[in-house]
DNA sequence: TTCGATGCAAATAGTTTGCATTCTA
DNA sequence: TAGAATGCAAACTATTTGCATCGAA
């Protein structure tokens, strides 16, 4: 019996190690991927422009789609290992909010991390201070530096709460 | 273009809001089902049976795998149906600790609640006063009642912290 | 002109569903 | 003996991989 399945993750998703590269436009994020030594194609712009183009994670799929705005549909595999490479860049992320398919965002400097109610499901971000709140408990309980970015903080709204007495 | 897919979870994974049910042997356990007028059968056995042979969170396909030491194997789609149903009755919990399967284990009282670290993948689980802490600063700080059983909390263990700089 | 990236198809992992059969209450 | 639960097969969702072709540098 194989122990539990808590497996490390790859650099994709774990930390990251390196200095994260952030970009403010598409342009600039094009060429830190050419700085990185990457190509730039029609499909990996594609990718991009629908992550720009949106303030909330959307999953690979929603990617891959294309909208009716001009983001033109593309192959879901290319998106897939597309956003694993814009991740192990640094320039964007995953997390997963639910059950459903990863989400991913934008890097940004100062990232959104996640509270989400799992009796509704409402997703909200924490705000800076509240974070360095968290963390900081965290980091005196446990000695852990707390993360909220992929898997998200998870508990009962207060609305919720009040529902269930 | 459908919203993020932070559903709500059905009753299944989230917080119980009828009184949950323990057991602390297996016959209490089939006794417990029998009061909630569902049928103990082979199948329903071998799943708790392999659920109290362990203190560590098992996957679906270990526990229909069963085992050399006389844990018979099982239908995979009937372990999902057990698993759920008895996740619905309260006796059952599942965690989902990183990439791979849910993690099933059994409800018990002060349900042990994770702590993992998203570089090197080790688990461990919080203490009772630790998570009273963490869980008093996250409803100070959010108004939410925080769980860790479900989604654990993430981040860096001190001896990746130390790796990582 | 080369090798990285694409797009299609097929494979894989995890989980769910349909349905005829079996067995508990 | 009615209807709940099983076991097998097939479907489904999310993701990955193989490979011939294409295109950016």
């Amino acid at each position: 019996m194989r122990g539990p399945r808590a497996e490390a993750e790859p650099s994709v998703t774990g930390p990251q190690l390196s200095p994260p590269v952030h970009a403010e436009t598409i342009d600039a994020a094009l060429d830190a991927l050419r700085a990185c030594g990457l190509r730039v194609s029609a499909a990996r712009r594609v990718v991009l422009e629908s992550l720009f183009a949106t303030t909330e994670p959307i999953s690979a799929e929603m990617i891959a789609e294309g909208n009716s705005e001009g983001i033109p549909r593309s192959d879901l595999a290319s998106v897939y290992r597309n956003l694993e490479m814009l991740e192990d860049v640094g320039l964007v992320r995953h997390a997963h909010l639910g059950h459903g398919p990863g989400l991913y965002a934008l890097a940004r400097e100062g990232e959104p991390e996640f509270l989400v109610c799992e009796a509704c499901g409402k997703v909200r971000s924490l705000s800076t201070s509240e974070l360095a709140r968290l963390r900081k408990v965290v980091h005196g309980v446990s000695g852990y530096r707390a993360r909220f970015s992929h898997f998200p903080l998870a508990g009962l709204c207060p609305e919720c709460q009040a529902e269930s007495g």
